[in-house]
DNA sequence: GTGGTCTAGACCACG
DNA sequence: GTGGTCTAGACCACT
């Protein structure tokens, strides 16, 4: 389900969140629908439930899920928020991407044409 | 010359690094020629002379820099090297940030447009 | 007849707890009327006998209702001091706000134009 | 210098996290300005360093406080930003209290008549 | 059973 | 010295 990198310098934590978001961004997870508890996901993940929960805690906090005590966490119901937030994301990391180029004397058709590449491929 | 930025979550370290290899990779230190020394480099941006030690270190192993006990750092010969592996990075990320895009039904072509918004701003 | 929210933080039994007592306020529910029954209440909702029971205790430790063995239970006789209770919190709470609002430097005025902001929409 | 209360339902993290927010948006902490170090902090409210942590990871994604590895949590920058958003929550508490107004049939007349006392007291 | 908080103690990265 | 992450284990609130 979820790939865990511990050689990966980003934390734990991180990981399962954006993995998570991803899965919702994709909607692989539906609306509504219930995720893994703490408890089974730690055990499945091999790693401490306080782990998990810090992963659940920032995508509540981020919208992207919430939770219901004595039920479970549950995927938020507007999935178009979050898919917006993370193209919105994208833009940006576009922006910063051509940036870098121009500063190497790379153009922006270049650029250009390296997606066409990918598009063949 | 370099900027830092203390809000910025990235470490000094990796910032000072960068900021060389960008100087490197544009030219505007050539070849060969003399990088200012750990302590004179500390004074001038008022950080940790260990800091810089730790930057120059990082770019030794990247083969950015080389250096001459007694004698100081200096910018490896082969900058075109630096600057095409640069390039090469900028491609790989293109690559990984069209891949984020397919998976969020983001077409290439509406990168491409994001990319033309960037040239006329 | 009750509206939950299980996306909202709070407990279900609290939910429940004041959605009870605003139509207690309302006079809704009048004086001596007889309550549904928890496991009645409980199957409206699909919630847990237990969640409504939970409910109801504090309902009655506030003096809101009141439950006879082996009968049910009932709206307590002076609702209108349930009333004049909640306006009294009303009132508490306009009071901290107004505190918060001056540490802001935000002039009493001012909430009044958004009062009168309120009335217009 | 901040009040914790452990008979508050509140969690601990929230308190300290609320309690700093308030001295940032009041201007007792000056933009740029150091915080105490999170042992240092955990020591005078007898608290767990985690707990600590825990509070200034949320001011961070709060845009609140930024925090330098090494070095410390620094007040961010833009203070005004924080105000606004404090000011905002004020407004939507206002909006709500006035709903719960009106269910219990208070005219909002009521409430500025509640408002004059508070000036004058 | 569920989520949520807190403590204690360890380890790493950074300066 | 600083912040940041993770583990282990306990306790509480809710269903």
């Amino acid at each position: 389900m979820l790939h865990l990198d511990y050689r990966d310098g980003r934390p734990i934590y991180e990981q399962v969140a954006d993995g998570i978001e991803q899965l919702v961004a994709h909607n692989v997870l539906e609306a509504d629908s219930q995720l893994p508890s703490v408890r089974q996901l730690a055990v499945e993940l091999s790693i401490n439930p306080n782990t998990v929960q810090r992963a659940y805690g920032a995508l509540e906090s981020k919208g992207v899920i919430y939770s219901v005590k004595g039920k479970g966490n549950f995927v938020s119901s507007d999935s178009t928020q979050v898919r917006q937030r993370r193209i919105d994301e994208l833009h940006t990391q576009l922006h910063h991407l051509v940036q870098d180029a121009r500063l190497l004397d790379v153009a922006p058709a270049t650029l250009i044409t390296w997606i066409h590449e990918e598009e063949q491929s």
